[in-house]
DNA sequence: CTCCTTGCTCGAACCGGTTCGACACCTCGC
DNA sequence: GCGAGGTGTCGAACCGGTTCGAGCAAGGAG
C-alpha cells in the first residue's frame, strides 16, 4: 500500500512511480498505463504525511479563532463555512484551531510544528500579538479583520467605520434624533477587538457630525443579553427611537426586549445595524442592514493566502469591503416628540 | 531548527535527543538539562509531518459534513464548536472536510492519504456509504446519528422518533387536534437523512395513536422558505392550531409567516420542535422545545472517537440521546373549534 | 561510423522524526 | 574478583514519499 509496494508490482523503481504520478520527468505512455493500473487495483494514495516530509508543505491551512466558550456567533459560522469551500477549490484542507492569543497551545502546534502552510485569522485585535508574531516570522497569514496598523499587512476586512456611520446618516435622514449604539460584550471592547472600536468610533463621528444625542452601550452574545440591554436603553432614555447594532446573537432579544416595551418596529422604533443578510432575514419585521459579505470575505481570504504561499516574497495586500445597507422593513421615520425640528 | 541541529548543539545524538523529549527511556537529569536549555534557546518543536510519518499517527481527527452550500444551520455550527473545544482536550487537531458522499474528493483525502487518525461524521443517512465504507476498512470512526442498522457501530444520536413523539405528545395534552409538521428541506428526505425519516416516523406514529389530524411539509432551511411553508399550512388547513419542526433554519420564517396571518403564538397557535436552546431563545416567544444538546454530543462523539483510536479493537459504543422538552413560551392549550370534543 | 542529444529509468540521498539492538560503564551480591 | 543486572548513550534502520545525478538505449546530425 506504499509507493514502493506500487513500484513492485509495476516492475520498475520508486522513483519512476513518484514521476509517473507528478509529471515532473517524461515516463514512457507504457511505463505509464501499467503504473496506473496497479495503482488502480490497489486503490492507492499517496501518504500524505510522507509526502508533507518530503516536500515541505502540507497543503492544509490553519483557521485561527478565538475560542468563544461554544458561542459561536451566525458571521464567525458564515466565515468558517466559505473558507472551507474556497479552501476545497485550491486543494487545501481547513484545520481549526481556537486560540485567541500568540501563546496558545493550539496556535504553538500550528505555527512551531508545521502543521499547515499558511494561516486566517479571524477576531482580530487593534493590538494583536498573533497578528504581529506571523508578520515578524514571515509565516504566510491573512487576517480578516485588520489592526491598528493594517498598511503592509495581508488582510480582507469590513470598513465598520464607514458602515456604523452609514447606519447612522441613514437613521438622521429619517428623523431620528436619540439613537443607541450596541455593540459587541464589554471584554470584547476591551481586549480590543477592531470591530468593536471602528464600530463605535464611526458611530461616535457620525452621530456628532449630525448633530445626534446618542448613548453607547456593550451587550452578551445572546438573546437574554440582548433583552436586558434593550430595558436598559429605554430606562436611560425612554425617548430614543433607534438603535444600532454590531451584535448579531443579542438581535432577537433586543426585539424581545422591544415587543415588551410595546415599541412597534418600525412604526415606534427603528433597529439597523451591520449582520449577516442569512440573520437579518430571520427576524421580523427584516431587518435593515448593511449586510456582511461573509462568503465573499471568506473566499478572498483563502485567494490571497494560496497567492501568498505561492509566492511568499509578494509585498501585502488586501481588500477593505462597505456593503450597502440593505434596506428591509426594519426602520422608518421618526415620529412624536424626536421628529427634528429645523 | 531539527532535531539533528538540536543535537549537535547539545553534544549528544538524535536518539537521545528524541528520548529526552519522549520519556520512553531515561535519560540522565544532567542531558536532560542541557538538552532542554538548547531546546528552550532555539524555540525547537518538533516537526508534525516526520513524526506523523515516523509513529503513524497525524494526532488530527476528520469532522465530515456535507457541503451544504453555505447552508450551515445554527446547529451544525455549534457541533463544530463543541468538537473542536473536546478535541483540543486530548491534544488533538480537527480537519474539516465538506463531504456528503463516500465519492467525495475530500473525503478521499482525509482517508486515503491518511490525513487523519480518525473521523467524525455529520449529517447521517439512513443508508450511508460512508458509515458502511469506514466500517467495512474498520477506520476509527463515529456518527453523530446513526444508520438504519445502528447495532455494532460507533456513534451519538439523538432520539428523533422519542423526541418528535413527545412533541405531538405535548401538542395533544394541551388539546391540539390538527397538527402539522415542518421536515428538513425535501432533497434531504429523500436522500435519506436519518433525523428527518425518524422525526417524520415519531411524528406520524404518535399522532395516529393520538388521534390527530396531521398534515407533513418539507421546508428549505431558511427564513424565507419558512414564512412559505407556513403559508402552504393555513391554506391547506386553516384549521391547524400547532405545529412540530425539526427545521431550526426556517424557525423565524414561520413565526414571520404566523404573525403575518394574524395568528398570535401562543394564543392562536402552537408551535414546537427539535431545536438547540440557544436558538430557541432567540425567538419571540421564546421556544418550547426539546433542546438539543450539542455540546454534550460533540463531547461524547470526540470521548468515543479517541477511545477507540487508542484501543482499536474494541466493540462499538454509543450513546442514545432523549432530552426532554423545555417549557418556555410557544405552547399553549388549544382554542376555539378544534378544541377536543372526547 | 562516430558523436551528441533526447527520452526514459534507476539507485541513492534526503526530509525529520522514532525505535531497536548493541555496548560501555557502574554497582551490587556472592 | 567476577558475573549479573541496570542505566545511559549511540549508530543504524525505518516510516513513505521526492528529487538529484547518472546511465543506458535509440535516434539524428555531421
Amino acid at each position: 500500500m506504499n509507493i514502493g509496494e506500487i513500484a513492485k508490482r509495476a516492475g520498475v523503481s520508486r522513483s519512476t512511480v513518484s514521476y509517473a504520478l507528478s509529471g515532473k520527468r517524461s515516463v514512457s505512455e507504457e511505463t505509464r498505463r501499467k503504473i496506473q493500473q496497479v495503482i488502480d487495483e490497489l486503490g492507492y494514495r499517496p501518504n500524505a504525511s510522507a509526502r508533507a516530509l518530503a516536500n515541505g508543505r502540507t497543503s492544509t491551512i490553519g483557521l485561527v479563532f478565538p475560542p468563544a466558550g461554544n458561542h459561536y456567533t451566525g458571521m464567525q459560522l458564515d466565515f468558517i463555512g466559505s473558507v472551507v469551500e474556497a479552501a476545497a477549490v485550491h486543494d487545501y484542507d481547513v484545520l481549526l484551531s481556537p486560540s485567541g492569543a500568540d501563546s496558545d497551545r493550539s496556535f504553538q502546534r500550528l505555527l512551531g510544528e508545521r502543521r499547515v502552510d499558511g494561516a486566517i485569522l479571524m477576531e482580530i485585535r487593534l493590538e494583536d500579538d498573533r497578528v504581529e508574531h506571523l508578520a515578524e516570522l514571515d509565516f504566510p497569514s491573512v487576517a480578516i479583520g485588520r489592526t491598528a496598523h493594517p498598511e503592509n499587512g495581508w488582510w480582507v476586512s469590513l470598513d465598520h467605520t464607514a458602515l456604523a456611520a452609514a447606519c447612522v446618516h441613514h437613521l438622521a435622514d429619517l428623523g431620528h434624533r436619540r439613537v443607541a449604539f450596541v455593540n459587541r460584550p464589554e471584554q470584547l471592547l476591551q481586549a480590543g477587538y477592531e470591530s468593536a472600536h471602528r464600530g463605535l468610533d464611526g458611530f461616535t463621528k457620525a452621530a456628532a457630525e449630525r448633530g445626534l444625542t446618542v448613548r453607547t452601550y456593550c451587550c452578551g452574545d445572546d438573546a437574554a443579553s440582548g433583552q436586558a440591554c434593550l430595558e436598559r436603553i429605554l430606562h436611560d432614555d425612554p425617548a430614543t427611537t433607534a438603535l444600532v447594532t454590531l451584535n448579531e446573537a443579542a438581535l432577537g432579544g433586543l426585539y424581545r426586549g422591544l415587543a415588551r416595551a410595546g415599541r412597534h418596529v418600525p412604526r415606534d422604533f427603528s433597529v439597523t445595524g451591520v449582520v449577516a443578510s442569512r440573520w437579518a432575514e430571520t427576524v421580523t419585521p427584516q431587518l435593515t442592514a448593511a449586510d456582511v459579505p461573509a462568503e465573499e470575505m471568506g473566499r478572498r481570504a483563502v485567494d490571497l493566502l494560496v497567492e501568498r504561499i505561492e509566492q511568499p516574497a509578494a509585498p501585502g495586500r488586501h481588500h477593505l469591503l462597505t456593503p450597502p445597507i440593505s434596506l428591509r422593513a426594519s426602520t422608518g421615520p421618526a415620529t412624536g416628540t424626536s421628529r427634528p425640528g429645523t
